[in-house]
DNA sequence: TACTTGACATTTT
DNA sequence: AAAAATGCCAAGT
């Protein structure tokens, strides 16, 4: 099979990771499992039902374009610092980097 | 088997 | 600063 199945398991489980009132990015998932982070949108596209993926945004802070209305509510209701726009996450204070999991660690 | 689509990121114009 | 182009990996058609 190809990379996903690989690091899938360690991807869905930093993301189990990710603190409440906390979000992390694509790209630093990506970093984490060793892979694109095309793979981490697509993994979560394909395999992330059952994850908080609302705790996973883009590298800019705004919100996946499919389920933002419904990340949106979450962080609202978790507590989770929006930006004045509100289709947003403050980096500056949300940002989590999840570790290192998998076979490369740093 | 080849092309297109998809929860993205980064760099250059 | 904003928009366009490129790179990435996998699944579906």
């Amino acid at each position: 099979m190809g990379r996903l199945e690989e690091v899938l398991d360690d991807l869905l489980d930093l993301v189990e990771q990710v603190p409440r009132g906390r979000v992390t990015t694509y790209g630093a998932l990506g970093d984490a499992v060793g892979c694109g982070p095309r793979l981490v949108g697509n993994a979560m596209a394909r395999h992330g039902a059952a994850v908080p993926w609302w705790r996973v945004v883009r590298s800019d802070g705004s919100l996946p374009p499919s389920h933002r209305g419904e990340a949106v509510a979450r962080y609202r209701e978790e507590g989770t610092p929006l930006r004045r726009s509100g289709d947003a996450v403050d980096l500056a204070r949300a940002y989590w980097q999840p570790p290192v999991a998998g076979p490369a660690p740093a």
